[in-house]
DNA sequence: CGTTATTTTAAACGCTTGTTTAAACTGTCT
DNA sequence: AGACAGTTTAAACAAGCGTTTAAAATAACG
């Protein structure tokens, strides 16, 4: 394995953990066995490594997420929001063959990014991959006409929360819920329980 | 004013922007204009010190909520799950009465607890004050009894996603309302909105 | 007033951070 | 072999961190 995988992949797991900030170069470098300089010399900046972080998650998820999308916006019958966030399940659970642990991971970076470093990844993401969010919006109306573009404004933030926040945390809630209810709960069950729970928030009644 | 309070202030509006691990005490004292070492002299370290931010608003919210909740738990006929969310609008929006700006620095510090300095607070939280969450959980029982044990464990974390972050975020977000459709948006408005989503959320058909 | 306590202050402590430097090493090609 | 690009390395850099120190300033009290 080339050093630069070795460093991407040590950072991939320590970002999830402790967040950007709260994770060091010497600690990546350390757990990747390479030099120190080696981030500088591959990336040219922890900034830098970040971003090649979520980049090699988002270009492995967009274009399946895109396809996945497309599917609900060009079949004939008006889709369920159910079946529109159902439409996730699959593009976030492959890559955790893309990579172990792949789904958490990415679904913690993104809950680091958004509340690390003042939303620079917010603006990372939206510059970059602006085309996710759009295929997404479009899926929504469909599904829930009546909807003001305000109001899933909104409500589509609101998910994003709850689905960012619940993965950020979902190795402490899995080890609640394990020890609480003596139920095995891995991320794929976590999400098939989010689902629901955001379908019928975005599907509110108006008023 | 003291200086003790000076620095609880300068605290809490720099610790609500760039979180706990994100904020110095050069940062905290030069914005309270007191001397560095003042924070160690009063409140022993900088952990104390978030400590005591999140306490004065906790003890602020904690017997205000807990009356809010407990109308909710003895009325007569069953609550709704629209009842029971909203039964946190005028304890929290009273916090902007107890403080400038309170409400939506509650929760964003709220928000920050629970991603930096990895769950350090949520172990404040849940020790220092179990009854808040506990008179929480026995409202949504009465409201939605089909729902499990298990069931309202995992919406009531997503419900808590869902406001944490959005509040985390909510001055980004307000200002991208407010520019993307012309109109403008307090917290108390962001409150209002997000109710009935987590409500339909927990009371989300069962399978 | 003088004598304690309490509070504030400037300076320094030891440590960690991201980044840079320049030398050493590795493999490739003529 | 020699030369050259690419890569790795140990060491140092300046800057920032939380915390501690000891002296100066202020307040409280008999």
């Amino acid at each position: 394995m080339s050093t630069k995988n070795k460093i991407l992949d040590a950072a991939e797991s320590l970002f999830a953990d402790k967040g950007f900030n709260g994770t060091s170069l010497r600690e990546i470098t350390s757990l990747a066995e390479v030099n120190l300089a080696a981030v500088n010399y591959h990336f040219g900046s922890k900034k830098e490594l970040i971003k090649a972080v979520m980049s090699r998650y988002m270009n492995e998820l967009s274009p399946n997420l895109q396809a996945s999308l497309l599917v609900i916006c060009q079949q004939e019958n008006k889709p369920t929001l159910n079946e529109v966030f159902s439409a996730f399940i699959d593009p976030l659970l492959s890559l955790n063959v893309f990579r172990e642990n792949g789904t958490s991971n990415f679904l913690q970076l993104l809950g680091r990014g958004y509340t690390d470093s003042q939303g620079f990844l917010r603006w990372f993401l939206t510059t970059q991959y602006p085309e996710v969010i759009t295929n997404f919006v479009t899926a929504v109306q469909r599904a829930y006409p009546e909807l003001s573009a305000e109001d899933i404004f909104w409500r589509l933030h609101f998910t994003m929360g709850t689905v960012i926040f619940t993965m950020s945390s979902s190795d402490a809630l899995m080890d609640i819920a394990k020890s609480d209810f003596e139920q095995q709960v891995d991320i794929a069950d976590v999400i098939r329980k989010v689902i629901p729970f955001v379908a019928s928030g975005v599907g509110a009644p108006l008023r």
